[in-house]
DNA sequence: TCCTAACTTGGACTTTGTCCAAGTCAACAC
DNA sequence: GTGTTGACTTGGACAAAGTCCAAGTTAGGA
């Protein structure tokens, strides 16, 4: 936390109360917040924060590899702070739930050259989805 | 195609000409279109066609897993009628072009049953992401 | 041919995200 | 400390994607 914020200067960041709190709301694991999340808990501790300084922070910190941008739904996109351990997501389709989980093996291997098509292909993204134990009963 | 109306038929479906012709707009592989391009295509030929009723029979192709809804980028959703064909998806990070891919081996069959928590997992999508041979130079 | 439940329509509305001109302030230099 | 300045923030307007609904239309069985 306070690492990334170092790191976040060190890189020619100027760290505004905004931006602190943006960051501070996105520490942790399994967070899975949308923009809209975000605002309104940032905005609990800085009453004022704009919903553009949200998107912008928000931004920059996916532009700054600190942050992982997931989509599961189609819906709104959720930011993911924990981008230095590779993982990958499992979402409940009842309540639509996100847990990181660790696969074995990289996903990327599984794909052969000539399912490539000439493509340079650098990630795999996996979204498992099934029903979490509550939406299960 | 007509086997798809044929199948829809037999389920109860009402056979509107709007409905006809989101289908036959839909036909195809690699076909991955937005609602919005879905709509644009089907008023070309029923110009009539309202953007709710798109939406309408998109939900449905989906509810009845004639189509797949894929959300790659967090913008619009894109509908894949190729769906009784396992496949996953290639998109270019450059200009979002979407390939349907094989991967080797089955994807859910690497998450281990300690990282599943509980869930009745029953499918995974993987999002491979790359620059596209055109997006390359 | 008629009837009716199912389908379609257009428009209003919501959600999510982007953009911009004007105002504010963090960090550096002194 | 104080001043300066370019980077940052703000609110509001706008855009894109999707949902909802009351009123009108129609496919398909009787």
């Amino acid at each position: 936390m306070t690492d990334l914020l170092e790191r976040l200067r060190e890189r020619g960041w100027r760290l505004t109360s905004q931006r602190r709190v943006v960051a501070e709301v996105l520490d942790g694991e399994h967070v899975h917040l949308t923009a809209d999340e975000v605002h309104a808990r940032a905005a609990a501790r800085l009453p004022e924060i704009s919903r553009a300084t949200v998107y912008n922070t928000l931004g920059e910190l996916v532009a700054l590899g600190e942050v992982l941008e997931v989509a599961t739904d189609g819906r709104a996109r959720r930011y993911d702070p924990n981008a230095h351990r590779a993982h990958q997501h499992l979402v409940c389709s009842g309540c639509g739930a996100i847990r990181d989980v660790h696969p074995n093996g990289d996903p990327l291997a599984a794909l052969p050259a000539a399912e490539r098509f000439g493509f340079a292909v650098t990630a795999a993204e996996v979204t498992y989805r099934g029903l979490c134990p509550d939406c299960r009963r």
